[in-house]
RNA sequence: GGGCGGGUAGCUCAGUUGGGAGAGCGACGGCCUUACAAGCCGUAGGUCACAGGUUCAAGCCCUGUUCCGCCUACCA
């Protein structure tokens, strides 16, 4: 038989390597760039090339392949475009550190020598990732992966940066941005992280002009003094009105600087008094420019204090503070230091504190591009799920502020602008300018500045198609379908990809966003180097397999909570890919052959019941899918093929299937069955598990090729006899309820399964004793009876335990075996139970205002409950008394 | 400062128009029943953070309190 090919265990590893190759080397992935099917697209967050697949990846992807996979089976024109981004600083520095292992830096080797090494350092890890994504099954388009530093790329960003300054939406300026002394680097504001610090708040004064009193600033970081253009104080405080001074006289510096009057300043704040430094803070710059003052730079790039800051000058910023301290003590100008909680902003990549600097940086424009994102998602062109993402998105996107997007590295895309040595015209263009359009001359030079990674980002889902060309792929695939992605990088990518597919495409860059949750390590804890809780996906999938680990992410990714993950969780999830490995095993043999089409004349009440069942299902993981509810679809997935198909329908159709109760044409029949449920369990789980059911799928006899080339089953299939029977599902909660009535019999008086029972089911209905005694084989079967007699209410079996079930007393004959006082116990307890349910019932069915304003149909179900609880309790207690009655005998 | 999410069984979490509190794991008891001991059968366990309110009816809606987490922000 075609099981002996499948081992007792399932092992994940061999099965894997060999299904994904072979799905690759068939062209299994590839998208046709047109074609009659509905197209499906989705786009990949692309990696870091320099990255290292961790949790975040891993859902990332499982969702994506799940939908992908999903569409493809429902018979779409899958695109799942694959890439990775040339991640400026962070590859900088790693090849940096490279260099600096054989004692080179950059600045040695020269510009054109250092991005060769990039090239080379990306030729040799820069597949890593790639490889990683594989080992979890995603069945990305790999011929068409991309880079943002291809040609092709490089194109469109060299495009969308000429036309955004033609169209006034990209400036360069002299402003204070954030600036990153050890990557010597420009950062946008999002590249900043806010952390609070335990600081100072420093009491200086500043004396008049004649030597006496003085006004007291509170300042954070007082080594920035030394650039001190002014002192601010609010024009409306009382305190400051007859000052009788319009100077004070900078200390340390000597310098005599205006005392000026800006409603900027918070006159509850520290003294009133602000110092005001144009070239360090983004504040003081403002108001330096509304008060004409001088900027003075105190701070170099390079972290040291600068020429200006006179004999303070080539002195670490930190060093300098505690020496000016010191000078202030020195010269009694230093007043209280209060202890002050402030946020120190730090670079993301390295952690180095961020300093505000005055600096000449390129920007675009954001608001006019903000606007119309804004209007899409308003107006539901583009749909983010869950919906309380669009709330942060709108209120990032209102107080939106000017991109710096110029960074002063050398990995990345030249910023094509050229500068004419001789006249200084400026020429921005997508070629290099052969010569000066002003002066004709021939000595261009071009900015040294490249691009924010994120800015070629942005282009992602239209630069990768062949943008600026118009190509099929952009008309067959544009807008993607759905973007998936963590919420981390909402306004880093996903806002800006918003607002330049709408620039320059005229339409949204996807229909819908579905922004998951983060993975977190067990504690709740964001996981990171640094603290040593980082999980590896790829230890796991080496420990539990990859369809185990997919299946724990998909079935803890709910909506709106972050997944916190351990290898014991996943280890959950390797058992049900067994137990599903193994009812394989035990359907396939009994099958020899496909069964398309179900007879239903012969049909059983566990077929019947299975169909319908997996009927329910099969619309109801459809919908989930759909709506990107996957731990929903995920749960239900796995209620179904365990506490459903494998507890109760393989059990169930064991004496069929072994040829013990049936005819010919009842076991066809359940053949049949067994054979279209499993198939279709295969295809419902393969979007989760890929390798698992791919592996069974060539087992089972009747199908031909890979199970991705298959179609997604029907949930109301009448060709094949697949529909929802409600009859057959309340017979089956019957007789399921029966049996579970004497298992619990069983188990709470220890009786072994050895131990065969005899049981007599007595019952007033009519229909009741017919279901029961139509099916008695199964329930005989499940209870592992000897006898089962049905019977209208009569004499009570004596010596018998006592279950009540939906209207029907079952009795459980222990001659001779009974222990009288553990079934008195267990009746009490039973009896117990039904009153306190009972209670909340009648309390309601007293209650006189829920009779009247309650919906009809609420109270009639109340009043069945109370009447099956009461009938149930009756029953109980008249069995309680008869025990007690047959004890004292 | 502003905003968002969360507090449900020992642990991790579901609970979708308000109408009988659930799952997985763990615990406990019993089983090598011919697919699976990575298994099977059964049992126990919850003042749904706290306090009010709306309602015939609240885990769910409203108000307040509290604790935790995250995002965001130019009060030095």
């Amino acid at each position: 038989m075609s099981s002996d090919l499948l081992n007792k265990a399932y092992d994940p590893e061999d099965v894997e390597m060999r299904w994904y190759r072979r799905w690759e080397s068939d062209g299994l992935f590839a998208a046709s760039d047109s074609s009659t099917r509905k197209s499906y697209s989705i786009v990949i967050p692309p990696p870091n090339v320099t990255g290292v697949l961790h949790m975040g990846h891993a859902l990332n992807i499982t969702l994506q392949d799940i939908m992908c996979r999903y569409r493809k089976l429902k018979g779409d024109n899958v695109l799942w475009m694959p890439g990775t981004d040339h991640a400026g600083i962070a590859t900088q520095n790693v090849v940096e550190k490279k260099l600096a292992a054989e004692g080179l830096s950059r600045h040695q080797i020269g510009r054109e020598k250092f991005v060769e090494a990039v090239w080379e350092w990306r030729k040799v890890y820069g597949g890593r990732i790639i490889n990683q994504l594989k080992r979890l099954g995603a069945m990305c388009d790999w011929d068409r992966e991309r880079f943002t530093m291809d040609e092709g790329l490089s194109r469109a960003v060299r495009r969308v940066f000429v036309d955004l300054y033609e169209q006034g939406l990209i400036y360069r300026g002299l402003y204070i941005i954030n600036w990153c002394p050890r990557c010597y680097t420009a950062l946008a504001d999002l590249e900043v992280e806010h952390e609070e610090h335990d600081g100072h708040l420093y009491h200086i004064r500043y004396p008049f002009p004649d030597g006496n009193g003085g006004l007291t600033v509170a300042t954070t970081r007082p080594e920035t003094m030394l650039g001190d253009t002014a002192v601010a104080i609010h024009p409306e405080d009382e305190r400051y009105r007859d000052i009788g001074h319009d100077h004070v006289i900078l200390p340390l510096m000597g310098r005599t600087i205006p005392i000026i009057r800006d409603s900027y300043v918070d006159t509850s704040f520290g003294t009133g008094a602000l110092k005001v430094t144009p070239a360090h803070d983004p504040n003081d710059f403002e108001i330096g420019t509304r008060h004409g003052l001088d900027s003075i730079k105190v701070i170099g790039d390079d972290g040291l204090m600068t020429p200006e800051a006179g004999r303070f000058a080539g002195m670490d910023r930190s060093e300098c503070r505690a020496d000016v301290v010191r000078a202030l003590t020195e010269e009694g100008l230093l007043g209280k230091i209060d202890p002050h909680k402030h946020n120190v902003g730090h670079c993301y990549r390295c952690k180095e504190v961020i300093e505000p600097n005055l600096s000449r940086q390129w920007f675009v424009r954001a608001k006019p591009l903000a606007e119309k994102a804004i209007a899409a998602v308003e107006n539901g062109e583009t749909r983010i799920v869950p919906g309380t993402w669009a709330k942060t998105y709108y209120d990032w996107m209102y107080n939106i502020r000017d991109w710096c997007i110029s960074r002063q590295i050398w990995w990345g895309h030249q910023i094509p602008a050229w500068t004419c040595a001789e006249c200084q015209h400026e020429v921005v263009a997508m070629e290099p300018p052969g010569a000066c359009p002003s002066c004709q001359s021939r000595n261009m030079i071009q900015e040294t500045d490249v691009l924010d990674t994120w800015f070629s980002s942005a282009l992602w889902p239209f630069s990768t198609m062949g943008w600026p060309d118009k190509t099929t792929l952009l008309n067959t695939f544009y807008p993607t379908s759905v973007l998936v992605t963590g919420f981390d990088i909402l306004f880093f990518w996903v806002a800006r990809m918003m607002m330049m597919g709408i620039h320059f495409m005229g339409d949204v860059p996807f229909r819908d966003v579905y922004v998951h949750a983060l993975v977190r390590d067990e504690d709740g804890k964001k996981m990171s180097k640094s603290k040593g809780n980082v999980i590896d996906p790829l230890t796991v999938i080496d420990h539990y397999g990859t369809d185990a680990f997919r299946y724990t992410l998909a079935a803890f990714a709910a909506q709106g909570r972050d997944i916190k993950m351990s290898e014991k969780r996943v280890e959950g999830y390797r058992h049900f890919v067994n137990k599903l490995w193994n009812a394989a095993r035990f359907s396939l043999m009994h099958l020899d052959q496909g069964h398309e089409r179900i007879d239903r004349g012969h049909i059983t009440l566990a077929d019947r019941w299975i169909l319908s069942r997996l009927a329910r299902v099969t619309r109801s993981v459809s919908d989930a899918i759909d709506t990107y509810r996957f731990n929903d679809a995920a749960g239900e997935l796995y209620q179904f093929v365990w506490h459903e198909f494998c507890d109760w329908y393989v059990e169930a159709s064991k004496p069929t299937l072994y040829g013990k109760d049936t005819s010919p044409e009842g076991m066809a029949v359940t053949k049949a069955v067994l054979w279209n449920v499993l198939r279709d369990i295969l295809l419902l789980m393969h979007p989760f598990m890929p390798f698992v059911t791919e592996e069974i799928w060539h087992q089972l006899p009747g199908v031909e090729g890979s199970i991705m080339t298959a179609s997604f089953p029907e949930h109301d299939d009448g060709r094949r006899g697949i529909q929802v029977d409600p009859d057959a599902e309340s017979e089956m909660a019957l007789v399921s309820g029966i049996v579970t009535g004497i298992r619990n019999i069983r188990g709470e008086m220890h009786l072994p399964p050895s131990l065969q029972l005899n049981v007599s089911v007595h019952s007033r209905e009519d229909r009741l004793r017919r279901v029961v005694d139509a099916y008695r084989g199964m329930i005989v079967n499940l209870a592992r009876l000897t006898a089962l007699t049905v019977a209208a209410p009569g004499p009570r079996p004596k010596q018998s335990a006592t279950a009540i079930v939906d209207g029907a007393s079952i009795y459980v004959s222990l001659e001779g075996i009974i222990d009288f006082e553990k079934e008195q116990q267990r009746l009490e307890k039973e009896i117990a139970k039904l009153a306190a349910e009972l209670g909340t019932v009648s309390t309601k069915l007293s209650n006189p205002n829920f009779l009247e304003k309650a919906p009809a149909d609420v109270v009639e179900k109340v009043r069945e409950k109370h009447r099956s609880l009461d009938e149930k309790q009756q029953q109980l207690a008249v069995n309680l008394e008869r025990i007690k009655e047959l004890q004292t005998d």
